[in-house]
DNA sequence: GGCTTGTTGCAAATGATTTGCATTTGCGTT
DNA sequence: AACGCAAATGCAAATCATTTGCAACAAGCC
């Protein structure tokens, strides 16, 4: 269970192929969400956002999550009871223990899940585009 | 995969015992969730609840929700871009695969499944108190 | 049957997100 | 380098899901 250092990809060069317009306020979003490793909701990249241009709105940052996750640059997570949260694609897919009491996020992943789970999908005739498992639990104590 | 019918429990007489008063809307609350296999949300809820008394309010489908989730009389689910949706507890925990298409819910279950996501929680140091499990797909075209 | 306290309905508040619209801006074209 | 137009922005207001304050009301114990 390596913490992989994920690639800063090129969002604006791919974007902008796929003929998205690359304005101020896209370009800092864009460099705020590819530069993070938490899972900032939107009102918190406002936030760090205004901090490089206080012109930015809330609406356009809404309206930049959008469209990003139409192009595949980010992934929106909706936690249970909260705003969406949002993570730039990584290589790898991968799922969320959310911690209970700190409200931490760690990631992981197993391909035995994946296979599992593709295979559930099959059997009852259906094909997969995207799941969700979150594991909501507490550190164990050392008892 | 068999469709276990649900027992129907006796919520009124296990909620009582908990020192919850039972009154005429949340009895019918309570049968209409207890009644049905299906995931309705809370407007849902409210919809069918005003067939049998007109004055019920939206907000007591809230509150009421919230009480019996409190009591783990019910589940709430919080499925990816929408309101809660609600379902009574059945023996078996399960998870769900929802049709991307209709909307639809399918209940599942694997051992298999779960038991990998004890692994993996005790793994990291955690222990799992619940978890969610969504697959979102579509009907496999026949080709 | 009356009392006490929890519950209800309603309307207004909240929190997250979207949208209408007038103004501005990217960017291909001249 | 300036031009033009469609697309994007900021702002405020709208929407959607859910919660809450409060006065009227009803459950269940005496």
């Amino acid at each position: 269970m390596t913490t992989q250092p994920k690639p800063k990809v090129d969002y604006e060069a791919e974007l902008r192929r796929a003929g998205v317009r690359i304005t101020r306020p896209r370009r800092i979003i864009l460099d705020i969400i590819a530069g993070t490793e938490d899972h900032p909701d939107a009102y918190e990249i406002f936030r760090r956002a205004c901090i490089v241009d206080a012109s930015i709105s809330l609406s356009t940052v809404y309206r930049t999550m959008k469209l990003l996750e139409e192009h595949g640059a980010i992934q929106r997570h909706a936690f249970a009871g909260g705003p969406s949260r949002f993570e730039h694609m990584g290589e790898e897919h991968h799922d969320h223990l959310i911690d209970l009491d700190t409200g931490d996020v760690i990631e992981f992943r197993s391909d035995r899940i994946e296979k599992l789970q593709d295979e559930i999908a099959r059997e009852l005739g259906y094909d997969i585009l995207h799941h969700r498992l979150e594991l909501y639990g507490r550190k164990r104590r050392k008892n």
